[in-house]
DNA sequence: TCTTAATTCAGTCAAGCGCCTTAATCCAGG
DNA sequence: CCTGGATTAAGGCGCTTGACTGAATTAAGA
């Protein structure tokens, strides 16, 4: 394997060249619909061991890719962390987790891949645990979570994990919604990125604020919020 | 290719037992990863070609699968509807959008597939599209999306969209995140489906309710709610 | 200038794939 | 009981794939 050539050698400009192919191949097809081979081609080699040689296997490619941009967006967003300290509103917080990734995509010239190869290898059952793990190890999210847990005390930890998981889903599909209509040129419910970024900070506030209906620890509770209703027909 | 045989003949049994193991197999593995080599063989055939002589494609297989069970769930929905018709409360008709499909997983005998199967089908780039489609035409959902629209007549066409996105975006996978949670053994953020869907309801119902930053239609607003900040470092 | 290690080229090979064919097998209606 | 259409078994064909290899080509330093 080759040794990770961080700069402009010639494997180094090579290894850029089939991270991007990678990228915008899996994000048009999906991470198993596409071989090595192809990504190896689309990248201008002619070995099609191309990918084995510089990555070691697909897994490792996705992640590789992963890693480039997962860069960018945690030093933005632990800029977005430092002028958020000290806030004690939800919002604030949650703009932690939105703006950066947003603000990346938005600076990232056009047409971009990201948001959908993100989506199609988060779903992808061999690489969602990697990738999450990668997740689990930012600095700055465990600082916002923190933050999150500090803001709704009163909130069981399974609510806020599982609404933590629901503020994931979003940005990220809502994100790789977005960059397929941007790029079939069709209809984009927002006009803009920030403007997307903005509804999702809606959304995901309101998700995180939102008052849980107590779940009885067995059996049937008292009531599940639901309307009148027993036996329609 | 077969007629359709809907009931308990020969061939009707096989197409059954096809759906099954590719439904299971899709679920575990992704759709793209799964050859309808390794369908046939899961299903009990001598014949590697048995899905192609029973569905024709990978594709027509899929959305057959998708079809047993929206049938089913379309059926739950009707009457949720029924139920919740003339509520002028948003939460009742969230509730008609999460119970159906909450309550038809539950009720099917574990292990499930569907809600992994589902979420791997719809980020599928090529099937997101039939899929979405056989969505639109649920006239339930028609019905709820409308009194969604009646209901909130103050948003934008645009953010409502959004946020019908929203709502199926976290259904689909929050349900995949528990059906896979479930099946690895490990924790469930909630005990029950039926606590899952309190708390999809809980979220969905306030990420509709949501107050929605307004948008300047172009240049710089005067603010997009977030803090104050400028130039942290 | 000459090494020399890293990289790229240009293939090979077995395994698995989609698609197709032919021959058995099944079973409902005559 | 027989027959014909539907279904399944068994396997072939051409192609792509991942994994691998040895020779050619760079380019950086001695």
């Amino acid at each position: 394997m080759a040794g990770s050539a961080s700069a402009s050698t010639r494997g180094g400009e090579t290894r850029e060249q089939i991270l991007a192919a990678a990228e915008r191949l899996f994000a048009e097809r999906g991470v198993a619909a596409v071989s090595n081979r192809q990504v190896s081609e689309a990248a201008g080699q002619a070995n099609n061991y191309a990918v084995g040689y510089h990555f070691g296997s697909k897994t490792e490619l996705v992640l590789a890719v992963v890693r480039k941009h997962d860069q960018s967006v945690e030093l933005r967003r632990a800029e977005a962390v430092a002028a958020t300290r000290g806030s004690e509103r939800v919002r604030d917080w949650v703009h932690c987790l939105v703006r950066p990734t947003i603000d990346y995509l938005a600076a990232l010239e056009p047409p971009t891949w990201l948001a959908r190869f993100l989506a199609q290898a988060m779903t992808e059952p061999s690489l969602r645990a990697p990738i999450l793990a990668a997740n689990d190890g930012s600095p700055t999210l465990r600082e916002v979570r923190a933050a999150l847990t500090r803001l709704l005390p009163m909130q069981p930890e399974e609510v806020r994990d599982e609404r933590s998981a629901m503020a994931r889903h979003l940005l990220v599909h809502m994100c790789a919604e977005r960059e397929r209509a941007l790029h079939e040129g069709g209809e984009t419910p927002r006009a803009t990125w920030e403007a997307t970024g903005t509804g999702l900070i809606d959304a995901i506030t309101a998700v995180f604020l939102a008052p849980a209906t107590p779940v009885p620890p067995r059996g049937r509770g008292p009531s599940d919020g639901s309307p009148r209703r027993r036996r329609a027909r």
